[in-house]
DNA sequence: TCAATAACTTTTCTCGAGATTTTTGTCTAT
DNA sequence: ATAGACAAAAATCTCGAGAAAAGTTATTGA
């Protein structure tokens, strides 16, 4: 029996990039996600390897691994595109977030210690003060407000001693990464969105595990209402 | 908005391989979850390459290919492993299906239509035939069971309309088949599998979600206590 | 004018060799 | 005898060029 407790993460995420192909990765998702390849767009490895300067195999290393993340599709002996977007497809990843992150989110309520306590409080405040940043309308804070936005929700579900789970929340959590980004820049702060983090927070410390999924799904199919609401031509 | 309805896998999985690398990853799958390759073994690609009869970029894509199913382990600048079994990850992996296909036959039930019914059935007999053929001992029927098993249960989940939960689930089933056929082959036909799968079709085709779901967790669960069950280093 | 075929261009896929990094083995000094 | 450091070996990672396939344009015949 191999020892599991501390094991890492099924793909390392946090790690610093060890190697071209992985800088590369890195690059090419952000740019996906922030839209600089649009959704159904080729992605030619003879141009794109200029563009990144890697090799082509390498680049094509960095498309397999987006593919993991299905931010990427690859058709055999057709090249890469990226993943297409659509109002239906956010709809899944938002119903199947829920699912899972509300599964994981009770557990971690039912096992957490002091410790994860902590990490959440900590995490909340790192986000409220993100948040007071981001009321300036400072534009770099954006990006700071989205990695302490994911490392709160990462934090709440710490204690959830399930890999698989948190492994497909995460790739969830990249897709949906995708169409927040669309629905708040047009709404700068659209919702009350400290409150509803406050809440959970609240239920969570009282391990009260049914309150805090109640709102924690509300919370997470509020964004798909959101997104709902833009103009219809907007996500393609 | 793009039309979703009828769009294809995340990733393709019954097509045929168009690529070497494609091929290659198929038959570096077999081997893994036949235990050619044990758990923790280093998979080396200038001693592959020779063996899978390819060059070393294709293969290192075929072993990338193998990290999207979490079949092996990729650390940056120091190769790649196969995954590591434990008796804790087969219980994560055993739970969270029972999570996401409960939640998908949940689905079915009330959106399949007649041809999902009668896929069900067709999936089901498939099975059945092949149980009796298992049941003389020929081992050639076992690969076909196999297979059959798993074509019963995607038709059971074929009216689910979320493909991410479609794609997680067929993940987790190739990973719970590594684990299965360890205890399938130490105990042949240890219960009555044909009982479960029975009352799993009645229940379904009466639109009763609850009993459904209820006899596919506990099918599901079963498993994991069968393999619980096994010599304790037998699973290294 | 339109359809089908053929030649051309672009892109993907594949391979083997060279550069870095990790691992292994050996030797020395405390 | 053990720990540390240096050197050799193995493996990984990276690159550019060649082969196969897909997509595009031009040509020919009805």
């Amino acid at each position: 029996m191999n020892d599991l407790a501390n094991a890492p993460d099924l793909v390392s995420d946090s790690d610093e990039p060890k190697t071209l192909a992985e800088t590369a990765y890195r690059q090419l998702r952000r740019d996906i996600i922030e839209g600089v390849h649009r959704p159904g767009d080729k992605l030619r490895v003879e141009h794109l390897k200029d563009q990144y300067e890697v090799g082509a195999g390498t680049l094509r290393e960095a498309l397999q691994l987006l593919v993991t993340d299905a931010l990427v599709v690859a058709q055999g002996q057709r090249g890469f595109r990226v993943a297409p977007m659509s109002l239906d497809d956010f709809a899944d990843i938002t119903r199947t977030r829920v699912l899972l992150e509300t599964s994981a989110l009770q557990q971690s309520i039912e096992l957490g210690d002091d410790a994860w306590e902590a990490s959440v409080v900590a995490a909340f405040h790192m986000l409220s003060r993100a948040e007071d940043k981001l009321a300036d309308g400072s534009k770099a804070s954006r990006e700071e407000w989205e990695m302490r936005n994911r490392a709160f929700h990462e934090a709440l579900i710490g204690a959830c001693p399930s890999r698989w789970i948190r492994h497909f929340q995460n790739i969830l959590y990249h897709q949906s990464e995708r169409y927040r980004r669309l629905s708040l820049f047009r709404q700068p702060i659209p919702r009350d969105v400290h409150a509803e983090h406050q809440a959970i927070v609240d239920a969570a410390l009282a391990r009260n595990g049914a309150e805090a999924t109640r709102i924690l799904s509300e919370h997470i199919l509020r964004t798909l209402e959101a997104v709902r609401q833009l103009p219809a031509d907007f996500i393609n």
